[in-house]
DNA sequence: TAATTAAGGTCAAAGATAGTCAAAAAGGAT
DNA sequence: ATCCTTTTTGACTATCTTTGACCTTAATTA
């Protein structure tokens, strides 16, 4: 297993049932033998406001880093994300924001299943830009998804 | 013997009475004294979805192939309608199988209504052939689908 | 208050995997 | 023998992780 899902867990761990784990991004990076900026890059990629978490810290003395978990406020929350779609979004960003939505109930554990199945790379890569095509794609996704469960 | 025959067999062998085989790429080309491209080759050519399995990977520290073996036997109609997806699939048809397996208990009544937004023809319009736009209005449908309910 | 110490942040390079593609090699069929 | 197909190889690319040098900020101390 990858040090930075090593980390990831532990830092999940902490938080457990509340909502907030307190951390000082030195002695973690010594308890677990990487150099400090592995920190951030876990936080950076593990513990984003898509997945529905927020970071802050303090540096200088007495410094530490504050993870905390969002309580989501369903619709609020779904009309944001609507405002930051006008983007492209890759599927790294995806994963986290259905993960976010089943956890917080938004969605049934199967949509968001089915959701990240059917817009995968794979499920969307088209040469030509048609829409039946990809649709086929994506059913075909869905029934692989199906079919698995 | 033809090498490729090997590695295919060893694979299988991994998978055993299971349904997935974790393997990394760079050991087992050289576990087998080849190309690393050639387990890209081995399973191009046999782990295909045809023959019923799937492959996913990840690249980077920590990476891996993972192979998995999907239950044919267990859903004939599925296979079926596989079968049917190398064709381009209109709107009209998918909404009529969408129905179909809801109706069969195939589907949660839920995943059919999210598989239908997904693949709307206002879900897949893209004037570029970009797959992260597209997945992004894939999940603003989802969005307002869920906002709706 | 200035200097020192004790945090944490940034960014780019290095490392670790896997993917792609096309050329070369090997087999097979006629 | 020649042509076609399949297999094998390798150069180049893409992606994710880990590390380290250098930077910034806050608290403490001289």
């Amino acid at each position: 297993m990858k040090i930075s899902d090593i980390i990831e867990q532990f830092i999940i761990d902490i938080i457990g049932e509340g909502e907030v784990a307190d951390i000082s991004r030195n002695e973690l990076a010594s308890y677990f033998r990487c150099a400090p900026s592995q920190i951030n890059y876990v936080l950076q990629t593990r513990f984003t406001l898509d997945r529905g978490f927020q970071v802050e810290s303090q540096r200088g003395g007495g410094g530490y880093i504050r993870i905390e978990r969002l309580a989501i406020d369903k619709n609020p929350y779904l009309y944001s994300l609507l405002e930051t779609l006008s983007e492209p979004i890759s599927y790294t960003r995806l994963l986290q924001i259905a993960e976010c939505l089943v956890e917080n109930g938004i969605m049934l554990p199967e949509e968001g299943a089915l959701l990240t199945r059917m817009t995968s790379d794979k499920a969307l890569a088209t040469p030509s830009n048609n829409s039946d095509s990809i649709r086929s794609n994506i059913l075909k996704e869905t029934i692989i998804h199906l079919i698995k469960r």
